[in-house]
DNA sequence: TCAAAAACTTGAACTACTTCAAGAAATCAA
DNA sequence: TTGATTTCTTGAAGTAGTTCAAGTTTTTGA
């Protein structure tokens, strides 16, 4: 059940047999539904979100009313508001489920406690997050160079499954254009 | 001289004196000359470099043949390509003094056994790349949802200094749009 | 299984920006 | 101190996208 996430884990480092029950008696395993929110602007995000199964997104509501999304997470994805979360802030953001989900959520403290106790931990959390800075740097290189169509194309190439999954609406606004633009884009006429 | 950084550490993480020793023992400051480059398209990056003086940032160059800069990195702050770093695969990126400046570099293998050897080390990489990941999210948020304008006021009011550090141009393209805009807004003309 | 809700499509009008080209101003290097 | 380089400015023309509104299709849930 947390299998996922000792998988994952052990790509990067290795865990003794009493790190590894340590914290397993840390975890608990989750289901959201489909369009329920683990965090809601305004709150302050105490946790750090490991999605098993499923797809969860964090968004905001833009000045007209619409949704944009900023970040997937899915299978082997971390998800939280770092800067929530760091700082004790309330947050910018909204996270939710995009599908039925199964998320391993771990309390801050709790999670806090225990990387002071498993070193390797630590090391775990620093790697993954700095590929996912550096897949963030790539994020931005994208935005910047290609039009709204190259970002269309690129993405469906690298991920089509993934673009199968999600309403073309909520990957229009990750892609930062509008959900009628996709739809041209996708009929060919632009 | 090694105190800025040593300054910075202490802000997350106590470090014991022989670990600090240890450390020193593997620091190394160098000066780089304003348009000098750490880092070039194509090279593989396996070096961190944390800013003691200056100003350095990460540009790419694109189809039009114009620099844009995806990142600034001043005084405290870390700046390598992170994907480089960890796929050990050639870099998207250039790595450029803005201003002469002076940094520490340090070499991934150096800091990889480092950070084996002392655990509190990898905790405040953890920590300060956590932090640097929730700017990035508010930074997409920000790219997202206001226009040219409103994201050069808000750089603006947020930064006044640093915006008379570098040249506009290289602002401008941080803030994802054109140099020429950039002079319009600031003369009010549009 | 069917009504309601959610998601997608389409075209027309609009606009926030870019591009280009040329000149002016500021900075740099010898 | 001056010529060369870099940076900034300006206006005119163009365009890659948005917005709106209405209709269609698909999905959902009782």
């Amino acid at each position: 059940m947390y299998k996922a996430l000792f998988d994952h884990i052990e790509k990067f480092i290795t865990l003794e047999t009493s790190d590894i029950d340590k914290l397993e008696s840390c975890l608990e395993i989750s289901k959201i539904r489909k369009k329920e929110h683990v965090l809601e602007e305004g709150q302050i995000c105490n946790t750090m979100y490991f999605v098993v199964k499923g797809c969860m997104r964090q968004y905001i509501i833009n000045a007209k009313g619409t949704e944009q999304t900023l970040q997937f997470g899915i299978e082997n994805w971390w998800i939280t508001d770092y800067l929530s979360y760091h700082n004790h802030v309330p947050s910018s953001f909204y996270l939710q489920a995009v599908e039925n989900s199964e998320v391993i959520a771990i309390d801050k403290n709790v999670l806090e406690s225990l990387l002071i106790e498993i070193p390797n931990l630590e090391r775990y959390f620093r790697i993954i997050t700095q590929k996912s800075f550096g897949a963030m740097q790539m994020r931005i290189k994208f935005l910047f160079t290609m039009s709204a169509e190259e970002r269309y194309h690129h993405f469906n190439d690298h991920f089509p499954d993934f673009v199968q999954r999600v309403p073309q609406y909520m990957l229009a606004s990750y892609l930062d254009f509008s959900a009628e633009f996709m739809s041209k884009i996708r009929a060919g006429k632009v």
